[in-house]
DNA sequence: TGCCAGGCCGGGT
DNA sequence: ACCCGGCATGGC
């Protein structure tokens, strides 16, 4: 068990290095949830132009979504890749906030309402929503304090032995919400910091993060520990 | 030019 | 219960 204060030293350190990340970015917590199943293996850059695409569509709301060609649905979201796959997605999770959320009811407030494990439960019931795609939606965009983890948080936890390189969801889950204050602002920042680590300082080939700000708290990582 | 990106599912061991 | 191939686009 690591000490209590580490987690919010290493989130000090990123947070004096980078400043505050202002996630998630997006203009409704439905778009929110969107970005979240495109995203999946996806470069954001890829995810924005059919963000835009359904914005231009007016098709980014719970109802016009649900509701949409298929086939028209993929022809907009194409720029994100696996777009057969992601459109099927969409729309079930589209029609699943449709029957919760009356249309005018932007800010999902008929979602909020409820309870974190029945929230949870519900979205991996939708086939296509994992883990961490329920998790994101229920931390950035049905403000509820769960911690996200992705494949950037686990490769920089392993380079640094905080955690095996095999670990589930579940176990690196905890470390962080057993190690950190339930504090719904630290977590949407935390995991957005770790984000920025990854993409400049630890990506899955880069034999070594110099510089990253994490290697004075941290220490740097040791060529034993590089590759996946 | 291959490798990579803010995963998840289904089939086979 | 794990392991693995498939899914797809665009940038460097």
């Amino acid at each position: 068990m690591t000490e209590k204060g580490l987690l919010l030293k290493v989130y000090e350190a990123l947070r004096a290095a980078f400043g505050c990340r202002h996630w998630w970015p997006a203009e409704s917590p439905f778009e929110v949830m969107v970005g979240a199943v495109l995203t999946q293996n996806t470069n954001w850059a890829n995810v924005e132009r059919a963000i835009a695409n359904l914005k231009q569509a007016d098709l980014l709301r719970p109802a016009a979504m649900a509701e949409a060609e298929l086939t028209k649905l993929q022809a907009l979201i194409r720029p994100a890749g696996y777009y057969r796959q992601k459109s099927v997605r969409l729309k079930r999770l589209a029609g699943w906030v449709a029957r919760r959320c009356a249309p005018a009811d932007e800010g999902l407030k008929a979602l909020r309402g409820l309870p974190l494990d029945c929230l949870r439960e519900e979205l991996l019931a939708l086939k296509g929503i994992g883990p961490e795609t329920a998790d994101s939606i229920l931390l950035y965009a049905l403000g509820q304090p769960v911690f996200v983890v992705d494949a950037y948080t686990v490769r920089i936890l392993a380079r640094h032995q905080l955690v095996a390189r095999d670990s589930r969801y579940g176990e690196v889950q905890s470390f962080f919400q057993d190690g950190l204050p339930t504090d719904l602002e630290l977590f949407k920042d935390y995991h957005a910091q770790l984000v920025e680590v990854g993409k400049r300082y630890c990506k899955r080939r880069a034999p070594r993060c110099q510089d990253c700000p994490l290697h004075p708290v941290l220490g740097a990582p040791t060529l034993e520990m590089e590759l996946p």
